[in-house]
DNA sequence: GAAAAAAATTGACAGCGTTAATTTAACAGT
DNA sequence: ACTGTTAAATTAACGCTGTCAATTTTTTTC
């Protein structure tokens, strides 16, 4: 019978030290400074360890990834759930996913890169971003179940989203250098969209 | 007097074949696989005389990207000038943006990624950046000054533009992998945004 | 305590961007 | 046309990256 050379705790023990320092490493270098041997240096283990417990750094990205999803869960969530008012919800979400990108730039970079591999190849990071996933969802759901709003939840939600990703990821890649800000841009964003959902009196 | 040593002439001439051959291995081997050896390589030359025209492998990136700048506005406009109709014309662009981003998933990439170096340094990337912008600036303008939406068209622009963005992103960075597909979105934000910001009858 | 297995280490390799030293090519003046 | 000078391109080297193989250290098991 093939017994486990490592306890399940003691590998995830050391995959959850990794992934702490490596968004140590992220706060201070950038994502940049973070590679497989900087990451080690800092664990003080030699270059190869890791690969005791990940493929390769791929895998390692991927498992920072999906902490990065449950930190951005936690961190909207912190900031979400006590406000009663859906439509207010829904323009705090706006703000605080803003918010998160700009005061967490390496984690944002890491989970939202369009140079990732194949996510589907890392299922764990699938499943964390798909519950990050669930905060514009209920607040969508919220919004159109208490009669504030009339849309399809789920389209509504992915249109918060992705408005709100596409004005944070050009903000950090330099394109809004010239004319509006991108902070000026967040609630005409959400503004509009609680416009054109908004539950009409007469059709 | 000092003479020059290279005529402008020949150093734009490599510079923009460095690019031609850049652009060529994106679409073979995609942004991973263009390195300054790569691309050296593939001219035919050393991998230090690139260094003589550039200052840094960064700086050949930046002027990859403004290449790729023009090369997608040069792809809108020819899909959107033909159109008549300023609310036509605003639902097509969602769609070509998308649709560029899709079938030159290296150029997009290399246009918006997110670490980027400080945009600032390379003027004539923000240049031509700028120049692609006023795409659906125009647009917005068409749309308002025709009566057909009540908006401030830098705003409308840009929402219409980060929102739109924001779809193609998630879309390549896999971030949709479940429920909605990527393109079923478009319609639904432009549509949006067409709601949000209609004239109406009486205020 | 000895034998076996597992874990971590060191060493090596190919690739990357960059700099310095060297060689090749082009040009100017007499 | 030859020489001396300057520009252009090349080769060599450095430190960095991720990865694999061989080796050593540690742990486990009988």
């Amino acid at each position: 019978m093939a017994r486990s050379k490592l306890k399940d705790c003691d590998i995830n023990k050391f995959r959850e030290n990794l992934c702490d320092v490596a968004l140590k490493l992220f706060a201070e270098r950038g994502r940049e400074g973070v590679s497989l041997r900087a990451v080690t240096k800092a664990m003080g283990c030699s270059h190869t360890t890791p690969y005791r417990y990940f493929e390769s750094v791929e895998a390692i990205f991927a498992a920072v990834r999906s902490r990065c999803f449950e930190r951005f869960e936690t961190f909207l969530r912190m900031r979400l759930d006590p406000i009663e008012d859906p439509l207010e919800a829904i323009r705090q979400l706006s703000l605080s996913y803003f918010d998160f990108a700009f005061r967490n730039r390496s984690e944002f970079e890491v989970m939202f890169a369009m140079d990732q591999p194949d996510p589907t190849l890392y299922p764990e990071s699938i499943e964390a971003g798909k519950k990050a996933w669930q905060v514009p969802l209920e607040l969508s759901r919220r919004a159109v179940e208490s009669g504030a709003l009339e849309a399809d939840p789920e389209e509504l939600a992915h249109l918060l989203w992705s408005g709100v990703h596409g004005i944070a990821v050009l903000h950090l890649a330099g394109k809004f250098s010239v004319g509006k800000d991108a902070s000026e841009l967040l609630i005409p964003h959400v503004e509009a969209l609680i416009r054109a959902y908004k539950k009409r009196r007469d059709p």
